[in-house]
DNA sequence: AATTTATTACGAAATTTTTCGTAGAAAGGT
DNA sequence: ACCTTTCTACGAAAAATTTCGTAATAAATT
């Protein structure tokens, strides 16, 4: 339920939350669109996320099929209140405060989040 | 304006921000309340600190005198929009629906958000 | 069957982050 | 003046993360 991906790591299991389960080769290719990285180093990723229980797998031939042991939503989670309790005193509201003032949304958006905040408090209203 | 502290070096700042300009020694001991630490561990990562420019120092005797070169304010937005970028598709209403639904705050901070929300829409009603 | 190709496991190098030890200089107390 | 304490600088060890090379094995091709 809870644990905090690397960098890395985030992004090998982005590839398996988006595109559903897929061997190392599959992985290697997304990831070397966007950025050099050599076959073994997608594997050894792979390896020690299995280790650490990020990521399951099932042999299928000669090959592996993985996929995500931690939903995205968790994964999120995790990585949101690591960054809360070290830089935000714990706080949502400032972490959401500062989310907000950091980057525009648009009025679309912002509609999104008081709907949200709508049903947050219960459907009061 | 833009430079990501790492775990350690945020705690430091922390003790900048929160207590003003200090010492090796004044932040060191603040440290040390709440984990073991050696001095020279702090010292070095203030040393290090200074070359990357997340603090400034002036001498003053035989010991030096730190202070944050970056604001709370920046630093924070950097974590932000870093972990945006990384998780949450560089979304800031990801991020922020994440973050309120990751712990839950109190009706006056929900408050306080869709305060903050109006006056993102330029005090629309 | 022999050769090429693809995959895994293993180990380790490279990098970044964190931690500390030692030496030397400066300051203060006796 | 001498001793003790405190500070800095420097280097390097330790730990965590990221990257890759090599060897062995299994599969596919010829």
């Amino acid at each position: 339920m809870n644990a905090k991906p690397t960098e890395k790591e985030l992004e090998i299991l982005q590839v398996l939350w988006q595109g559903g389960p897929a061997t190392v080769r599959d992985v290697n290719d997304y990831l070397s669109e966007k950025r050099e990285v050599g076959y073994t180093t997608t594997l050894k990723f792979m390896q020690i996320m299995h280790e650490k229980g990020l990521v399951t797998r099932k042999k299928d031939g000669k090959t592996h099929i993985y996929e995500p042991a931690i939903s995205e939503h968790d994964a999120q989670s995790s990585l949101i209140t690591d960054l809360m309790d070290t830089a935000f005193k714990g706080s949502a509201m400032r972490l959401v405060m500062g989310a907000l003032g950091a980057r525009k949304s648009s009025p679309q958006e912002l509609e999104k989040i008081r709907e949200y905040l709508d049903s947050l408090e219960g459907g009061k209203k």
